[in-house]
DNA sequence: CCCTATCTTGAATGTACGTTCAAGATATAT
DNA sequence: ATATATCTTGAACGTACATTCAAGATAGGG
């Protein structure tokens, strides 16, 4: 039953980029056996079913993205310096157009929050752990004396992700370079002050 | 063939509704049926189908939410207050939760744009449109010397823009009234500074 | 070499959808 | 009042989908 000789991280890896290429709903089980290369059956054996491999994927896409930021944020740099990197990377993110422009999280949570709550509450509880985080780096940025601010960690984190959401969907209408960089650099530089 | 015995406006506006609640592609024509009370056949004879839907009610959508802009910018009052305004009016938006709380707009760009090109050019001219419209009104402040700020209004208005997509967005995860207020109000301050 | 247990496969199933269309209802003109 | 033209209705159609399942393939032990 429970079988596991394919990949599963790459399985998990194409489902993720076909979510976020097409949405949850438009993409079929013969999209996903495509870029799987799992037969329906290895699909509903392993995941129960469409719904069952997007938990699956959202967990990977939780754990990839987690490694990801850690990557960002070397003890041997200033974190400031890296969060800057970060955001810069984000901005590039939203500009490779082959890749998907949008996060799985927020797409997924637009196309379908109304109707499943515990996916719903999946992708809040992955944005909140994401936006919190990031406050823990301003903090330690604090700490350091890189940050000097009177406002809260948790405020600046939640205006920072706010302000990412908002890049990736102004991105959709208008992916010019110099453009983003400029409503980036506004972002980074208005949690500085 | 084409009929307008029913109130096209009424028809469009639940068409809408539906839309932002459910998405486009989650709306079926039996939906459709029920919040609009056209039967299939009169909805075909109006708008060829669901599709010629969904545009004219982009459109109907374009023009409700260009009147009521301008109704928050009053002759009488400093612009910058209206703008106060205007986006404490979202903040409230993003708490009624019967009504949706995503724009058609940014909820259909993230649902379909990636497949109809069409859809998307709509969109991203109305976003365009709106984002230019506070342009001028950012613009107007200046001259009346009630903002006073060297950057460019272009830029400015791109920058609340996109705090106001991604304040929707935060509000999906987390649509408590004094976060969003203390978002806005930092969105506010930061287009001031 | 054969038998059995497990895994793989894609065709079959039922459902739900967008769309069409012909029959019925209604209004208008003579 | 009757005939004709127009509009309204919802049942029927084809299609596409998620899901299932039984037949076929494969491997391992006797």
């Amino acid at each position: 039953m429970t079988n596991a000789q394919f990949d599963r991280e790459q399985v998990l890896r194409a489902a993720m980029k076909a979510f976020m290429y097409k949405g949850y709903g438009k993409t079929s089980m013969q999209d996903l056996k495509k870029v799987t290369g799992l037969h329906p059956g290895s699909i509903y054996c392993a995941f129960d079913n469409k719904r069952g491999l997007l938990i699956a994927a959202l967990e990977q896409y939780r754990l990839d993205r987690s490694v990801e930021f850690q990557a960002f944020f070397p003890s041997s740099q200033p974190v400031m310096t890296s969060l800057k990197n970060y955001l810069n990377d984000i901005v590039q993110g939203c500009l490779n157009c082959d890749a998907p422009q949008a996060c799985l999280l927020t797409k997924a949570l637009s196309e379908i929050s109304e109707q499943d709550e515990e996916i719903q509450q999946i992708i809040a509880h992955n944005l909140q752990a994401w936006q919190q985080a990031l406050a823990e780096k301003l903090e330690q940025a604090k700490v350091q004396h890189e940050l000097t601010t009177t406002r809260d960690s948790d405020h600046l984190a939640r205006f920072f992700v706010m302000g990412i959401y908002g890049l990736r969907t102004f991105a959709h209408t208008y992916p010019k370079t110099d453009v983003l960089q400029q409503l980036a650099d506004q972002l980074y530089s208005d949690i500085c002050a």
